[in-house]
Order: structure tokens, then sequence, then C-alpha cells
DNA sequence: CGCTATTAGTTTCAAACGCAACTAATTGGC
DNA sequence: GCCAATTAGTTGCGTTTGAAACTAATAGCG
């Protein structure tokens, strides 16, 4: 009776999908709450508005590109955040199918106010673990995420 | 004039939640249609599938607590694995609340498939990036992971 | 024992999601 | 210059989600 050489196992805490959709789901939730309790917008809105501010004015579009999301998403979220006064919309005079979405004084302000907690949240998370480290980890996951993008496939299917 | 010594700018893409987010998002959407297109399974029923696999029988809060889901997404994920006949489900004479979930033959030869797609994928996921980064990369995972659930809290709320 | 608190799991319900279809505008070939 | 193809963005719609309420059973405490 000869045993199999290899039948590996495969231990899903470790493995390495489910792990990092577990710590992107921890992240989500302990920033959507710092976002909501404090400026009552949600993991979306937040999105568009850091593009914004840092990138100025820009369309649907390139938000969606940019922050990796569902042009319906984008959609919404900039109706929702521009009802709320915090972001403003300005028709393309070149091209009237797009629309420059850019934040309103409202919106910067919410914006200045965010950035501090959001970066002192990553420090806070970080904190304690070798900037060497820290650099590896930094450079394996662009790697991954790269990859990822292509293994995935992005929203607009490619050719059949 | 001075200028403000550090107004510390923050960039989305290089923001550490929103990676992982996005990371995680192409690593579930790629399996998800291994998973999909070759056993109609989705993620959440996977992850229940990996766990019985790997532990036997289980609770469905047992479940929960390993694969970090919801309970009411284990309990829909359990509840369609049954009705394709994948799971069994058997009550715990000792407990009548509970029940113990174990794959059926069936389920157990459509774990013993997508083991190997699932190591496979991981392993052309990380090919090539050196054994020593992908430590590095492992062991700060874990040490996110473990923050991140602190910071988030888990699905069961703190005391007020 | 008896009654309240707790726990396993399901169901209900409203919100969020994303695909597909749609509208409106622009582009590109001929 | 005109018509088909493409593109920006929205809307309709079925699916998925999770919080809260609920059911059923057990545990804990008097």
């Amino acid at each position: 009776m000869s045993t199999k050489p290899s039948e590996p196992a495969l231990h899903l805490e470790q493995f390495l999908p489910y792990r990092l959709n577990v710590v992107g789901f921890f992240a989500s939730r302990a920033l959507g709450r710092i976002y909501g309790a404090h400026f009552g917008i949600d993991i979306p809105q937040w999105r568009v508005v850091a593009q914004l501010g840092e990138f100025g004015k820009l369309t649907s579009r390139d938000i969606g590109e940019l922050a990796q999301m569902h042009k319906t998403k984008v959609s919404r979220a900039v109706r929702e955040l521009e009802s709320r006064g915090l972001v403003s919309r300005a028709e393309n005079r070149q091209d009237r199918r797009e629309a420059f979405i850019a934040l309103t004084p409202a919106g910067t302000r919410v914006y200045a106010q965010i950035v501090p907690l959001a970066l002192a949240f990553q420090a806070r998370w970080t904190e304690g673990i070798a900037a060497e480290e820290l650099k590896v980890f930094e450079r394996v996951l662009a790697t991954l995420t790269e990859r990822g993008r292509h293994l995935a496939g992005g929203y607009r299917e490619e050719e059949a």
C-alpha cells in the first residue's frame, strides 16, 4: 500500500484569497465606522471624495477607473454626494456626454477632515511593523494586485 | 508666509485599506469564476465546503466563526448546498438547537476537485515571488488581520 | 423545579449591488 | 455630411447582503 506522494491539503485560513478578503473586510468595516459616524459617508462615497480631493475635477468615468468602482456605483455615490452639497457637477462643453465632478467648499472641508483620520488609522494599523517589512509587504501586494487584475479580468470583459 | 510643516497628503492608491480591498476583490472575482463555472458554487458556499472538507462535521456556528461569515450567510449557503445534495444535516441529540453539517459523498467529491484548482490558482498567483518575501508578506498580513479584527470589532458588538 | 437569560439558527425586510438595457452625445468610416 | 459604432452616464430589475426580529431549545439561578 503505497501512500500517494502528495495529496496537498488546503487550509482555508492560510489560503491567500480568503485571507486578503478577510483583512480587507476588517479594514472596510473599521473605516466605514469612522466615515459613517463622523460624516455620514459610506465607503463608495469616500472613494469618490478621496479621488476628487487628490485630483481636482474628474469625470465619473475617471473616478471609476481610478477608484476601481463600477460605473453604477460611481453614479449613485456622486448623486448622493451632490444632493448633500459635497460635490458639484459641471457639464463638459467640449463633450456633453460627460461632466466634471469636483468637491464643493463643503466637500473640501469634509475631505480635509477625513484625510488625517484616514492617515491616523493607517498609522495605527501598521504601528510597530518594521519599515523594511512593510516595504516588502507593499511590494508583494502590488505584484499580487497587478496579477490579480489580469486573472480576474476588469469590469469590462476582454474579447471572448 | 511660512509653509505648514506637514499637511500630509493622502493618495488613495497607496492607502492600505483600499489596496487590500482591491486585491481581495480581484482574488474573489477570479476564484468565483472558477467555482462558478466548474461547480455552480459561489464564494460563501465554497467557504462552507472548504471548512467541512478540512474539519469534518461542524455546526453552522463553527463554520461562521472559522470562515468569518455572518450567520445568515452561513444559513443560506448551507441550505443551498443541502438542496444540491452536497452537505447533510444531522441534529445534535445533546443540544437540539444545533445541527452538525457534513459533506456528503458528492460534496466530498466536489471538494476533492476544487482543492487542486484552488491551490493551483494560488501557486500561479504567487509564482515568481521570492519565498522569503512571501513569508514576510504573510507575516505582516497576519499582523494586520489580527489588529484589523480588533479595530473593526467582530460581528458581535463588544460591550457599549 | 420554574422562570429568566442566553444561544443556534431562520426569516423578514430594507438597502446595496451589479448586470443589462437604455438615453444622449460623439466619433469614424465612406 | 450621414449613418453605424462607440462612449458617458442613468435607470430598471433581480440578486445578495446583513441588521433586527423571531423561533426553538438549553442553561443558569433563585
